[in-house]
DNA sequence: AGGCTTGATTGTCTTTGACAACCTTATGGT
DNA sequence: ACCATAAGGTTGTCAAAGACAATCAAGCCT
């Protein structure tokens, strides 16, 4: 028993992590976002963990990237990832490494690469979609099905106004 | 021009990053608290960097949990930082490196310690307070007064939703 | 042709975070 | 009272992430 809260559909709920009030945190909805992100990721480690996939959101997005644009290069998926080009370019050292993408140079500029997915990849990314679809479902199965797409398009909201202030 | 979208209050925008349309990645809301996270993390270092305070996340926690609940104990926050007590007590070790708070052996059991803000570290507090008041308007501006509420409700629920798996 | 920009890689450094082992103090059962 | 066990913290080690600078190669633009 270290967390306790009284949850209600319409009110505020407290929270209390072992006897402490963090209120100060409450009125920061970077907090939440962060605190949240750290489970998130914890989550999904754990569930990926079996997968031929090193953790970490990177490598993830990057192989869902390649699956569905294939032909991508790696500037554009650092520019999703908010990376830059070395710690991207090692996400993709790693795919390689792993078969599940492959580098080939693109003819129509030879200092870039085109990616293209394996069919290992391939299988592997439907396989850690499926492993997300369930983590959603058990995350956020609390949110009544009729509040979750403003919740959704709150949350993408604010990713976009990020992305603006971003570049 | 790297993002581009459509926002509208009603409608549900579509997301492009450098000609990539991530549809894939919509319908996840762990992507976006992902990316959120990393933006939001990103930007507070940037605002917090002229201060004496290492980055992260958990140092602020940790000095306003002290600030906000004086003879705290480091387990405690372990506990809401959802941190192991090694990691925690290399955050302590710096907040007390930089004087901002201070660590004293709790008189009732002596194996624990009692955490104390410095005067050098309340000061220190009211400035992050008031730097994350201003990122929050900054960030989360865009979001109808009326509709944040509801906003944050969702978080905090997600938040202990989270936290009850957590244990 | 020359200079500039873009795409990507390599090398290095710092920071995080996880894990295991250890020491000290409380607690609880007998 | 005593011994085993649990709880609070510290130290040591290791791996991974991410940031930054420097370099190389290819295209673009006068």
């Amino acid at each position: 028993m270290t967390a306790s809260a009284t949850i209600d559909a319409d009110t505020d709920p407290e929270i209390v992590i072992k006897g402490l009030h963090i209120d100060v945190l409450e009125g920061a909805f970077s907090w939440f976002i962060r605190s949240l992100d750290y489970a998130v990721s914890r989550d999904l480690d754990r569930r990926t963990a079996r997968l031929e996939i090193a953790r970490g959101k990177g490598q993830i997005t990057a192989l869902f990237l390649v699956d569905d644009h294939p032909g991508v290069r790696p500037s554009q998926i650092a520019d999703v990832l908010m990376r830059d080009r070395p710690a991207t370019g090692r996400i993709i050292d790693r795919l390689v490494r792993d078969g599940v993408i492959e580098r080939r140079t693109d003819p129509a500029d030879l200092r870039a690469q085109a990616l293209f997915i394996t069919e290992k990849g391939h299988a592997l990314s439907q396989e850690i979609r499926e492993i997300i679809r369930q983590q959603e479902a058990e995350f956020f199965d609390f949110i009544a099905p009729e509040d979750r797409p403003a919740f959704m398009r709150m949350l993408k909201r604010t990713y976009l106004n990020m992305r603006k202030k971003w570049d």
